[in-house]
RNA sequence: GGUGGCUUAGCUCAGCGGGAGAGCGCCUGCCUUACAAGCAGGAUGUCGUAGGUUCAAUCCCUACAGCCACCA
């Protein structure tokens, strides 16, 4: 079976049409050109396509019968699949990587929606387009899965050892890791899957030791003591941007401090549980009430350690008492102050947030069993002055939700400064653009405010640091491949325990992918990347990392554009959440309305980097759109028997010449918007031309000719209704991928997919102003009539008699569009000229300049009813023109305003003037 | 505390200096041979408040109010 129905292609012709019957089209198509160009690719076109036969063409359109047959025909086609080979004009996109075992949420759905939508239309283009895909090994997230399961047989990761797990959770990843690239495909994302990486892979995992090596030979990366955000529940150190920060109900506790040589000093804690681990008491140096006990010492309760009274600058003394303890192993402004007046550093908390041998009588305690514990204490002790409420910032683990622990530990460090520098200046020269272009702000804030990154994690699964301790020297090899020995010759080398953060190996992402350090044909085709997509919650994460890596080591940004989009909100506009519930599956969302719906749902009525809701009305209406194309579609090929592009045809007419210029307006439009990233603009301008032009005027105006006797007009109109569905489908593509190419499979001269068909060009010809200006007066006058009938009430099957009156230059166009207005509107039509010989028992109506539109009624009118419609237009038109003639009276109005807003304001006061002196008549004639 | 965003029809939102829009909902009438997931007609707005710039402001500027987000 060919790729449409053979009653479709008489003759026996396939889509493989000669260059003579596609130069001999009347108004020439692009598609043929490319079906040509196609025709010896692969299998031969027009062989095993998944085309659904038109006599099976239901009449409701059902995407699942559509979406999966292509996507996998398009994939085992390779279509997708981009070559480095010659490379001119590259287009590239490196995806997101999402969680090798997550699964698809909204987010997802929306950010893969826009960067397929991207991709397919630059790759219609015509440029080399590669999206690349893959995934992030994702490494608390998936150790957590791995250690749940293995929970589940009474084991942990202890039990098992480090390379057994390693095992499991490679198995894991064996098993859950195409779930989510199965569910990117079901969305209809056009990746280049023989392409696909993965995060631990040999090549990116080689990467990531060569860029830790050079990071560290360069001096920028480090090991040291520090005070970090120890997770107890993930049993790792987090990053700084890993601990989200929020207002929590608690204590100010105020605490008696004795002094040594008598009296006493009040601090004011939040956290008394870090009391053993207190090595000074800070007061601020200007604060009058403290000056005379600096440098005095003072005895800390229920330990009995001594302690210095020291003065710094960070202290404020307008909070508490203006004094305050000073933990440095346990708060990261207390470790400065630490540093800055030379105190020890006593950690009194352990991995799992309990009590260590260090805090004496409260060893194992939990820490907030222990803050009881010492506050009862110090309150039976007559320490504790007064405790008060206190609302303050809590830090807490962005995975588990569990309050970090502020622990100084040994840990591994990226020196920022010298990063951040070249990434701030790419940004500020515009050498990366963020779109929309606030979010430049956003990223050279916290670029100019960086603190150094903490890259180790206390984990087993991800990329373990590349540095080996000899246990005989001391010294440490920082290498890419395992040494054998240490420099000083002994062999009794271990690797560092540790494992690198995740976000370390996405941030080489956009040139680990493409092969580097090896310097591949895909690494100097699509480097730099074309555009980056993502959500506004990663850019410190990912993207800010992505331009500092990509400057060191490639020495250019790794994308020149940065598309910011929002979140997906749930029907009430709050946050989508796990803990919530309050999450809607995509693809549940799919299985019930199609990919396409949720794409053009996600896509339409909604502006770059603005959050998006979910809403079930407009999955609705996206839906019913498909449906409408597709039935339109079906409408179209229903009336194409003997079709034949080099038919014959009578010359276009004025609907012609309208659609196609309507047509040729919204390629340019949609094209632009793409440009600007203006994706939901785009999708709207088709939606508007399919369902506002092509389906509620040109369709019906094509009726009439389809059913005639007149051939050659028939033709032309065929030939007009298959071409611009072909254009519009083609426009459409990016956005609905699923539906266009069932429908365009089917249509006369189809290529092998519309996947690679050219994107329809702005075509000079095509242009015709007049027809749209004529085509608006048929469209005003037929909307006058079919309000006129129902004004009084003349039911939609009977025909009605109208008469226009018209001067000399609209009566042409009427007369022309005559047949139009009578088909429409179901009416006879009379066209005469003015002034009209009124019949008197009538409703009238005004179009524009010189055209009067009239229902001549036998029956009894409502007069009464007739003259109060008359006198509200009349109301509504002498404000109008008040207001009009308020501004061509206005001298600084005509002098400053432009020549063509003055024109356009005269016309207008024209109009509404002959308008209401119509109506005059009118009302004047019903008495 | 700092920064940014939002405030337009009953609801959800477009609208980027010259006549207030869409979808859904609502009212009226229709199974018109592509579509009732549809067709035709209709109603609905001090464009958050107060100033300013401009011949002209929903749009630009300032302040304020309310909501939201991010950073500290």
């Amino acid at each position: 079976m060919g790729p449409f129905p053979s009653k479709l292609t008489p003759c026996g012709k396939k889509a493989n049409i000669s260059g003579k019957q596609a130069s001999s089209l009347p108004l020439g198509r692009e598609g043929f050109l490319l079906a040509r160009r196609h025709a010896g690719r692969g299998r031969e076109a027009g062989t095993g396509r998944p085309v659904i036969r038109m006599e099976n063409m239901p009449t409701a359109y059902d995407p699942a019968r559509v979406e999966e047959k292509w996507y996998r025909h398009w994939e085992e086609e390779g279509f997708f699949h981009a070559t480095a080979g010659k490379c001119d004009d590259p287009y590239c996109i490196v995806i997101p990587p999402p969680n090798v075992t997550g699964q698809l949420h909204m987010g997802h759905a929306l950010d893969n929606t826009i960067q397929d939508t991207l991709v397919r239309w630059r790759r219609m283009q015509g440029f080399n387009t590669l999206w690349l895909p893959g995934t992030d090994h994702a490494g608390i997230a998936t150790q957590a899965k791995v250690e749940e399961s293995l929970k589940e047989e009474g084991l942990s990761r202890t039990d098992l050892g480090r390379e057994e797990f390693l095992d499991r959770a490679w198995a894991w990843k064996e098993r859950y890791g195409g779930r989510i690239t199965a569910q990117l495909r079901r969305l209809g994302s056009s990746c280049d899957w023989q392409r696909e990486r993965f995060t631990m892979d040999e090549g990116c995992s080689r990467a990531v030791r060569e860029v830790f090596v050079r990071l560290f030979e360069r001096g920028l990366i480090y090991r040291d003591y520090y005070i970090t955000n120890w997770c107890p529940h993930c049993h790792t150190t987090i990053s700084d941007i890993e601990v989200e920060h929020e207002e929590a109900a608690g204590h100010l506790y105020y605490v008696r401090y004795p002094g040594k040589d008598g009296g006493w000093i009040e601090v004011a804690t939040t956290r008394p549980e870090t009391m053993p681990g207190d090595v000074a008491v800070a007061v601020h140096p200007d604060d009058e009430r403290y000056r005379s006990l600096v440098g005095r010492t003072v005895t800390l309760p229920l330990v009995g350690r001594e302690l210095p009274v020291v003065a710094d600058g960070y202290v404020d003394p307008g909070f508490g008492t203006g004094a305050v303890k000073i933990t440095p192993a346990h708060d990261p402004n207390d470790f400065e102050v630490g540093r800055r007046h030379n105190l020890p550093q006593i950690k009194v908390i352990g991995e799992d947030a309990a009590m260590n041998d260090a805090a004496g009588r409260y060893r194992g305690l939990d820490r907030y069993e222990c803050r009881r514990r010492i506050v009862q204490d110090l309150a039976s002790g007559g320490y504790l002055v007064r405790v008060t409420d206190l609302t303050h910032s809590v830090g807490r683990c962005y995975r588990c939700n569990t309050v970090i622990e502020p622990a100084l530990s040994r840990q591994w460090f990226v020196r920022m400064k010298p990063l951040a520098g070249p990434a701030i200046e790419a940004a500020v020269q515009g050498r990366v653009t963020f779109v929309p272009e606030r979010f430049t702000r956003i990223y050279l804030n916290w670029m100019e405010n960086i603190r150094d990154w903490c890259i180790s994690r206390q984990l087993w699964w991800g990329h373990r640091i590349p540095v080996w301790y000899c246990s005989a020297c001391g010294e440490m090899t920082v290498a890419v491949t395992e040494p054998r020995r240490c420099r000083c010759g002994s062999d009794s080398l271990e690797q560092d325990p540790d494992v690198l953060d995740t976000w370390f190996s996405s941030g080489l992402w956009p040139f680990s992918t493409l092969g580097w350090p090896e310097l591949t044909p895909e690494l100097a085709c699509y480097y730099p990347t074309s555009v980056l997509v993502t959500g506004r919650d990663i850019i410190f994460f990912w993207v800010a990392r992505m331009i500092f890596l990509g400057l060191a080591f490639m020495k250019e940004v790794p994308f020149r554009s940065v598309f910011i989009h929002g979140l997906v909100l749930d029907t009430s506009g709050r946050k989508m959440s796990k803990s919530l519930g309050n999450g809607i599956d995509p693809i549940d969302v799919i299985e019930s309305h199609g990919a396409d719906s949720l794409r053009f749902m996600l896509l339409t009525g909604n502006t770059p980097g603005n959050d998006i809701r979910f809403n079930f009305e407009r999955l609705e209406g996206a839906r019913n759109f498909a449906n409408k194309l597709w039935n339109a579609s079906r409408f179209v090929l229903m009336n194409l028997e003997g079709y034949s592009p080099e038919a014959k045809t009578a010359s276009p007419t004025l609907a012609d010449r309208w659609i196609l210029n309507s047509f040729n307006d919204t390629v340019r439009n949609v094209t632009d918007s793409l440009e600007t990233f203006e994706l939901g603009e785009a999708v709207r301008l088709v939606y508007e031309f399919i369902r506002g032009e092509y389906c509620d005027w040109y369709i019906e105006l094509a009726k009439p000719r389809l059913y005639g006797d007149d051939p050659l007009d028939r033709a032309r109109a065929r030939e007009v209704l298959v071409r611009v569905l072909s254009g519009t489908l083609e426009l459409l593509h990016p956005f609905m991928p699923f539906i266009t190419e069932e429908i365009w499979q089917h249509l006369p001269g189809a290529g092998p997919t519309i996947t690679l068909s050219p994107w329809p060009a702005w075509d000079p010809s095509l242009t015709d102003p007049g027809a749209g200006a004529e085509m608006e007066l048929i469209k005003e006058v037929t909307r006058i009539v079919r309000h006129l009938r129902t004004e009084v009430n003349v039911p939609p099957g009977r025909k009605v008699n109208v008469i226009i009156g018209a001067d000399e230059r609209p009566r042409e166009i009427l007369l022309e569009g005559r047949p139009y207005i009578e088909s429409l509107a179901q009416a006879a039509v009379t066209v005469t000229g003015l002034p009209l010989e009124k019949p008197e028992q009538s409703v009238q109506a005004v179009a524009g300049v010189g055209v009067t539109v009239v229902l001549p009624l036998k029956g009894v009118l409502d007069v009464a009813r007739e003259k109060a419609r008359l006198a509200l237009e009349q109301a509504r038109l002498k404000e109008d023109l008040a207001k009009t003639e308020g501004k061509l009276t206005n001298g600084s109005f005509l002098a400053k305003a432009p020549p063509a807003v003055v024109e356009k304001e005269k016309a207008k006061a024209a109009e509404t003037a002959a308008k209401l002196s119509a109506l005059a008549e009118r009302l004047d004639l019903l008495g």
